[in-house]
DNA sequence: CGTTGAACCTGTTTGC
DNA sequence: TGCAAACAGGTTCAAC
């Protein structure tokens, strides 16, 4: 579900609502959420959440207690998501961690995720040092032109592909690298290898301006999606062909957007989109 | 090494 | 209406 918007806005809630506040419990109901460290879950208690940080699609919070620092990485996968609720019995169903706080004006942190893709690292710092190192690539919105170039032109699969290889460039998941390539005029099959350099430059600006765009209007929600605080978002509003097949090009050109159902779902215009 | 496809899960929508 | 199949925002691992 969350991809590079959605996770940017769920980290800006949770900063707001979080940042200092002290852990008190952490209540696990299911112990196969927790990937990594759950042995190291009793060091936390009482610790202050100190940085709230997206590393690609993930959310890492920073816990400091007597001068160390330690880290949980939350990976949300298609379903999960974050909720700021006062303590209680809310969200029983699929709530599998439960942050009790202290000094936070809501006072516990709830990961829920019906699917149960996704999973909690409980770790320290080489090991998240090692962990993001072999997951992460470069940021969408940190990259220069230079880099992101740099990367297309040595790959020989497909574009849209290598848009959601997270190892490669960390963020962008099914629904924006089918509207960014949309509004970049990029059929998702074109090999990066063969993109004029014209088209790998319109390609990194739309990219940065569409997620900028998408953060700014509070992320998609196709159907789960919120915020911890309960909020949807409002980019669903703008998509030009995430789920429009059949729909009329919106760049007019007659034609009608289509669906390529081989790796993940693409929805391209067939004339726009020249492979 | 790079690419592809299946597997992991539950819930909702679609089609017969 | 009822039931089965298809499909969904992601990552990982095995196989080629």
């Amino acid at each position: 579900m969350p991809e590079l918007p959605e996770v940017e806005v769920i980290c800006g809630k949770l900063r707001t609502q979080m940042l200092g506040a002290s852990l008190e419990t952490c209540w696990v109901g299911r112990a196969d959420i927790i990937r990594e460290g759950r042995e190291e879950l009793g060091w936390y208690p009482s610790a202050r959440i100190t940085d709230i940080q997206r590393r690609g699609k993930t959310i890492v919070l920073t816990f400091s207690r007597a001068g160390t620092s330690r880290y949980q990485l939350i990976e949300l996968g298609m379903t999960g998501l974050l909720f700021i609720t006062p303590p209680g019995p809310s969200y029983t169903k699929h709530t599998h961690i439960r942050w009790g706080l202290k000094d936070a004006p809501a006072q516990e942190l709830l990961y829920w995720n019906p699917r149960r893709f996704g999973r909690v690292y409980v770790l320290n710092e080489e090991r998240l040092v090692e962990v993001c190192a072999r997951r992460f690539g470069l940021d969408p919105l940190r990259v220069s032109g230079q880099e992101f170039g740099g990367l297309v032109r040595k790959s020989r699969g497909r574009i849209k592909s290598l848009m959601m290889d997270q190892r490669k460039l960390s963020g962008i998941g099914n629904i924006y690298a089918n509207e960014i390539l949309f509004r970049a005029r990029i059929h998702p099959h074109a090999r990066g290898d063969r993109l004029s350099g014209h088209s790998v430059d319109r390609l990194f600006r739309t990219m940065r301006r569409v997620l900028r765009e998408a953060i700014a209007c509070g992320g998609s929600t196709i159907r789960d999606f919120r915020a911890p605080d309960g909020s949807a978002g409002a980019f669903q509003q703008r998509h030009l062909v995430y789920n429009k097949t059949a729909h009329g090009c919106p760049l007019g050109c007659g034609m009608t957007i289509s669906r390529i159902m081989t790796d993940r779902t693409s929805y391209y215009c067939p004339s726009c989109q020249q492979a």
